[in-house]
Parts: structure tokens; sequence; C-alpha cells
DNA sequence: GTTTTATATCAATTTATTTGATGGTTATTT
DNA sequence: AAATAACCATCAAATAAATTGATATAAAAC
């Protein structure tokens, strides 16, 4: 048997007050306990930690020496009693999220504010990465929830329609197409395309919609950063498809200019959270925060 | 029930681990005993700590949350064990020694230095007072060990005779006693004494020597430090009696001048000690730094 | 000298911890 | 696809620890 907190505890409590009676009373056991308590800390180390003159009762030297790190230690169980308690019932420490980058770049920072403003003793930690690395995050438990573009089939996982994501094709201010009405298909395949590389979420609902690889395209340029796109795009390099979600400020500055065509480039935003899991306070307040958009669409949450 | 340092250990070694079955080898436990510890620390709780996923466990938030003040808690309590152990096999702390001004003075600083260098995870704290507060408090138990000048009598306290100390009459390098054989009492009598206030022991001494009272003697400055008496008799002020060990390095250096008497004028340092008490490997320590000096005159050590 | 107050100790009891056996679930192998 | 192995949860039983109530003992107060 080792040392306990609960002797500590009766130690600390003798050794301030100077007496066993009054202990037993302020922790509600008998004196009895309390002489035991003591005589047993003192024969497992050997040597007293007390010295008993008739009835009084005091520290020695070990015992003064013992003291300040038992009160201390009683002190952090206190806390971490207190801790277990609170975050039974309260938001309380780091929910981790995964997210995809449009979403980590173009939504989640508000969310995020809005959180820890809600919920101060709460915080996000993100990690970016595409829709499978953040799916098999969470299913390996290093995720408490996941945000991802596009669906997602792993069983091991339930998802939700958190929001809609719409694509818009963008060209610059004085491309030709800007004045125009509606592009026909295969303008579009004639375009000078700027896109995201290869595995991109984005890049995949475009095909779809086009009906047609990048890669089949006459001319295309590959830039791994939305950022990069927009700038380009905004350059007069060519015309891209992108996010409405990343685009919302430049086309309202009309900095870019969004291109009517008729195409289909709506996706799902999904929400994930591993299948019969128990959802503690703070994951509970975290899809509080995120709830407006999310549907039952895929599932009820 | 209260939380134990038991199921914290447990708790920390899953949580690190990641694995009950590890744990219960690590801790040579059953496995259904991490198990149950686990489960009884999350019922107290309210809510669980761990994800279960089949057959693995790992930390939800909460125990994300817990984890470093488990361990924390834990590394503690380790050092507590070994604080213990530690102390009950070697001199560790701090032991409180109250002594009485001149064994203060002049015996401890170097007595002290010594401890300190022998046993450097020790050391002393001295209180210094006359005789009588300094034997009181080492019977409140406010004290380890008391050096006292002269006796005590006191039935709470064990004595031992530590050292013998001298008083010895000083007069200033021109006194015209500097050049004497030998001083007769009357001319002590008559001299210009400075001496001690009332209560010191140096002064009871003196005044059982010589056999009278220092109010009745005919010329008297009282002051109440030994440093400053040994200036004013320096200055040719008048003559003194006092402990050797404070006058010894003025002696040696001939700015005082020892003055024959023939008075007997010993008296005993004495070591004081509750009674019947055990006596911590601190104590015993201190007690072997001073050991030379203690004769078993009063009593056995 | 008697009473009161306080602590230690003992055996008995209550409460906690731990085990061994068992069953269920998931991953791995055949 | 079935068998096997690895792992965790749960139950009842056993062990160990904490706590009590009764009693003894000693010092302080009266």
């Amino acid at each position: 048997m080792s040392i306990s907190l609960r002797k500590l505890e009766i130690f600390v409590e003798v050794a301030v007050s100077g007496s066993v009676t009054k202990t037993a009373e302020k922790l509600r056991l008998s004196q009895s306990a309390i002489s035991m308590a003591l005589a047993n800390l003192e024969s497992r180390y050997d040597e007293p930690l007390f010295i008993r003159q008739g009835r009084k009762i005091w520290l020695n030297d070990r015992g003064r020496l013992l003291l300040p790190y038992a009160q201390k230690i009683i002190q952090q169980s206190i806390a971490i009693d207190q801790l277990l308690n609170d975050s039974a019932s309260e938001p309380v420490g780091q929910i981790k999220v995964g997210a995809s980058t449009t979403i980590a770049n173009y939504l989640l920072p508000i969310l995020m504010a809005q959180f820890s403003k809600d919920y101060p003793k709460a915080s996000f930690a993100m990690q970016v990465g595409n829709s499978e690395t953040i799916s098999t995050l969470l299913v390996q438990g290093k995720l408490d929830l996941a945000l991802i573009e596009g669906p997602c089939h792993l069983s091991q996982l339930e998802q939700y329609l958190w929001r809609e994501d719409q694509l818009v094709v963008i060209a610059g201010q004085g491309h030709p197409w800007s004045a125009a009405k509606s592009v026909k298909r295969q303008d579009l395949i004639d375009a000078d395309w700027i896109v995201r590389e290869v595995g991109s979420g984005t890049r995949e609902v475009f095909e779809q919609a086009l009906e047609i690889k990048v890669t089949d395209l006459p001319s295309v340029i590959e830039l791994g950063h939305t950022e990069a796109i927009k700038k380009a795009v905004e350059a007069g390099l060519g015309v891209s498809c992108l996010s409405r979600l990343a685009v919302q400020r430049e086309l309202e500055h009309g900095w870019l200019v969004e291109i009517a065509t008729g195409l289909s480039l709506q996706r799902p935003l999904t929400l994930l959270l591993r299948k019969n899991e128990h959802r503690s306070h703070l994951l509970k307040a975290c899809l509080s925060i995120l709830q407006p958009g999310i549907k039952a669409s895929f599932g009820r949450i």
C-alpha cells in the first residue's frame, strides 16, 4: 500500500490544528481513525513525524519538512476534483477540430471566435488537411470532430450535412466574359484555366460539373493555393472555379467577376463524428456553435 | 470516497500507454482492476474520461484536460515518498536550535557552518534568548534543542554539560591593573564596573563569585550588549567581567587585558533536550556536530 | 486526589480494492 | 468466411484498507 491523499489530508489537518480530536471533528471521522492514520503514515516511513507530549501533539523536523509538500498536493487534488466536476457540467478544455482548407480559412475563424467568447474556458485546436486525411484522423481518435468538403463514407463515422457550398466561375475585371450574360460549355473548355492541384475537393466538383478531366483542357495552370489563384485571376492570367466562400470579398469589391455558366456547382460541407460515442459538454457546446448550419439530411445530431 | 492517488496513477498510465492490459502489467495488477478503477473514476465524475472503440481506448477532451494535472500530482507524490524515505535515514530539513547570547554569538556560527558542510540537506534555525525563554520554548515544542548558559531544572527536560565557560575580568590596555599580578577583593569592589543588565547569566555568575550584589557596588555602568561593554572597557571607561569566549580575540591582540583575581568564575554551558523523545536523524546529526563538547556529567546523550 | 480532556490501541465492522472467471467486440490469421 | 487472438467490461468472491466503538492510559485542570 502506498501513501494516500486521505492520509496526507489527515496529516496536514493534525499538523495545522495541533489536535487529533479537532481533526476528527473537522474531517468527520472518529478520533481513533485519525490516530491510526498518523501511526500508519509514520510506521510506513520508519520514523515519527510528530512529537507527542502527553495530550499534546506537534510536528517534529520530518513533519515540518513534509507539511508544505503535503499541503500543496492536497490543494492540487482539490483542484483536480473541481476540474472534473466542472468539466462534467460545463464546457472546459480544448476540442480538436479537423477541417479542410476552404472551411478552415473562410468559415471557422469566425466560429472559433464565437466559441471562445461564449465559452471562455474552452478552445478549438484546428487541424487542416484534405477530406481523407481529416476523416482518417477522426477515426483514429486524434480528432473530436471534422468538417470536410464533400461527403464521406467511412462506416465508423456519422455524417451530417453542415452547409451547402457553391462553386463559382470567376474572371478578372477586364476579362471578355465579364460583360457576357452566360458562357457556353465550349467557351469554358477553351478558356485559360487556373486550377488547384489534383486531390483538391474543389477541382473534383469542377470536373464533374463540366464533365471533363482538367487534364483534357487545352490551357491549364495549376496552383497550390487558393489565394494565389485569386491573385492570378485578378491579374487577368485566366479564369478559375472556386468556392463562393473564398471569393466573397473579391466579388463584393468587384476585383473579381462571377461568370454565369448554368452549371451545377453545388457540394455539401459535411460534419463528421464518430459513431455511438458519448458527447461531452465541450463537444455539445462546439456543436451548438456550429448548429445554425447543421441539417439532419444525412442523420440526426 | 474521494479521488485517490492510486486511481490517478492508473488513469495516467492508461492515458499514456493507451492500453488497459499494458497498464495492468506495468502496475502489477489484473486487467479487471484497471478497468474497474477507470470506471470508478468516470462514474464519480458523471461523465467518461476515455473513448472506447472496440479494443482501443484513448482520452476524450475531459481526459486530456485531466492528464497534466494527474501527472503532476503523481510526480509530487513520488517526491513526497522519497522525502519521507530519505529523511528517515539521512539528515534532511531544518532543526530549531535555541541558544543564549554568548553561545549564539561566539560558539554556534562555526558549528552551523560545519553542520551545513557535513549535511548539505540540513540547516539550523537559531533562536536567541535568555536561558529561561529558551528552555520554555523547548518545553513548548517550539524548539528541537537548546544551548544555554548555566544549569536548568525544568523537569520535562534532560540536561547535559556541554562545555565549561570561564568568565574573565578585563581591563583596557592602559588600566592600572594591567600591570598588577593579582587584584584583591576590595580593589575589585571599588573599581568602575561596566556590567550587563539584570537577568543576564554572565552578571549572575559574577555576583556569586564576588559575593556581592552589583547594585551594592559603588561605581556601575549598565550596558545591554557585550560588544558595547568591550568597547567601553577598551576605551578605559572601567573594568568588566565577561565570558572568555566573548573576549578571546581582544585578549589575543592585546586590546584588552585579562586580570588575575583568584575568583572562581566558571559556569556550565548546558545542552537541553525534551525527555523521552525520539531522536530523528537530523537531531542526531546535529548532536554529533555538537558532540566534542558534550559530557555526560548531568546525563547520558 | 478526583475529574476532565486528549491520545493510543485493540478487535470488529464497514468500505475499497483486487482477483479470477466470463462474455462481448474488434482485429488478424488461416 | 471462419477461426483465432487480443483487448476491454462486468460480475461475484476474496483480499486489503479504512473506520468505528470500546477501552486503556496519561497529562492537565479543578
